[in-house]
RNA sequence: GUGGGCGUAGCUCAAUUGGUAGAGCCCCGGAUUGUGGAUCCGGUUGUUGUGGGUUCAAGUCCCAUCGCUCACCCCA
């Protein structure tokens, strides 16, 4: 191996055996996206640093540490992204799609950001996100989380737990973290490490520390939901009664605090427990302020994105298959007459059968061998060209599975026998 | 950034107190000179991650380094 190259830390190949399940996963998705009106964006892949710094707080860890940064030839900070809000705001923004109007729109495509790689956890990694702009009401929070369920649903992942939590509007928020500050500034003595460092920087934090010995602190500590201003409280009672309407099964997780400053009143997460330490496969919530804060005029929005390594390892862990072979028709062809007559036959068949997946031994062989290569190709239908056939402007078509018995065809009528056998249409001919 | 575990063939893994680096899978060929899957026979595959040290002798012990992995942190 010495020498050679390797894929980046945190960046991974995603191999012939597994795209198909990635594909299939993507189309799913994408297919309950467009069932609630949801039409695509596609953004770049880099941005002018100071959108997420000013999106994600520049003292988020994101920010602060994890992203891929750097000097354009110009001179401009520019950055790989992140995350996919940000830059469907911007875009959004730019070119006028949000301007007094309503919107719902999705996203796909790599994010990145500089963490040390886990279970889970990548630095060039993939979501699918959705935002919807324009709405202020509870509803369409509802309506999203509603559709991440049908999602999971159409995927046939299995219990999902999900979490919701209100942030309230951002003063609420404020007078809130100065009483988590007083709270346990009163026993910083008792507070580890980490959490004595976020006591100053965001309190918020705190809550969702996984030290054993912190819990029966955090337990007793002061809800977000006793401070909540009344016009969230209410927003958040409502939601709750449209999750409960539509039987949408929930758990309130008051600690749940989302990682990036913009997001106010709803959050959600849904969360596994059979993929380790990194089990939040879709996370979400509303932000407000961010549309606002960008320069555009006030828009409320809410959204989410999901993980996609963590839905298909998810689904690897159900055991749910992807594979399926890489061909319909293998074409054998042993001799130099035969080898010469393989390529116009399959052009001609692909041109009769469209979307026929065929593939031709190259590289000579002999019979034995090219039928072991037919065999692993996974193809229903061997088409047989040696000496004899070309001799007699024939073909040999065996099916491989289902009878094992070879017939011997008139090279013209090969396609309508193909098409038979895979219940193809042909082409209609011109 | 911090900590634990692991690095032997393309893959999964063996190798006794330090004593000649092995097996299965895969791949190739043959049994069957024009026919795959099952069986049998044969064959290819290595700087034991890298660099140093100890020793008559190191895959094995020591040091360093790189990589992978899991967890913390953070988050999708």
């Amino acid at each position: 191996m010495e020498g050679q190259f390797k894929a980046v830390r945190g960046m991974k190949d995603i191999l012939p055996e597994d795209s198909g399940r990635w594909r299939w996963m993507e189309e799913t998705v994408h297919s309950v996206l467009s069932a609630y009106g949801y039409r695509e964006i596609r953004l770049p892949i880099v941005e002018h640093t100071g959108l997420y710094a000013r999106s994600l707080g520049s003292d988020s860890d994101i920010v602060e540490k994890e992203m891929y940064t750097f000097l354009d030839r110009n001179g401009d900070s520019l950055s790989l992204r992140p995350e996919g809000t940000a830059g469907c705001v911007r875009a959004g923004l730019e070119n006028g799609l949000l301007y007094n109007q309503i919107q719902r729109l999705w996203y796909a495509g790599p994010m990145f950001r500089h963490e040390r790689p886990q279970k889970g956890r990548y630095r060039q990694f993939h979501q699918i996100g959705a935002e919807a702009f324009g709405m202020a009401g509870p509803d369409i929070d509802a309506e999203i989380i509603a559709l991440t369920a049908r999602l999971w649903r159409a995927l046939g992942l299995g219990a999902l737990r999900l979490e919701v939590n209100s942030l309230g509007d951002a003063p609420a928020r404020a007078v809130y973290r100065e009483a988590l500050r007083n709270y346990f500034g009163r026993y910083e003595s008792s507070l580890d490490e980490d959490s004595r460092r976020r006591l100053d920087r965001n309190p918020l934090r705190i809550l969702d520390s996984k030290e054993p010995g912190m819990q029966p602190l955090i337990a007793d500590a002061p809800r977000l939901v006793e401070y909540l201003d009344p016009g969230s409280a209410e927003h958040f009672r409502v939601l709750r009664d449209l999750l409960d309407e539509a039987g949408i099964a929930y758990v309130i997780n008051p600690t749940l605090v989302r990682g990036l400053d913009y997001y106010n009143r709803t959050v959600f997460e849904w969360i596994t427990d059979r993929l380790g330490a990194q089990g939040t496969l879709c996370a979400g919530g509303r932000y407000d302020g961010l549309v606002e804060c960008f320069g555009g005029a006030p828009t409320p929005a809410v959204g989410f994105a999901m993980g996609l390594e963590r839905i298909v390892a998810l689904l690897e862990a159900g055991g749910d298959g992807g594979g399926e072979g890489a061909c319909d028709v293998f074409v054998i062809a042993v001799g130099e007459e035969a080898v010469r007559a393989a390529l116009p036959l399959g052009e001609s068949l692909r041109d009769a059968l469209p979307g026929l997946r065929l593939s031709t031994h190259c590289g000579g062989g002999g019979f034995k061998a090219q039928f072991r290569r037919a065999d692993k190709s996974g193809a229903r239908i061997a088409v047989i060209l040696g000496a004899d056939e070309v001799r007699q402007g024939v073909a040999g078509m065996k099916l491989m599975y289902e009878t094992s018995k070879q017939e011997s065809v008139g090279q013209g009528d090969l396609a309508g026998h193909i098409a038979r056998v895979l219940g193809r249409p042909l082409k209609e001919q011109a």
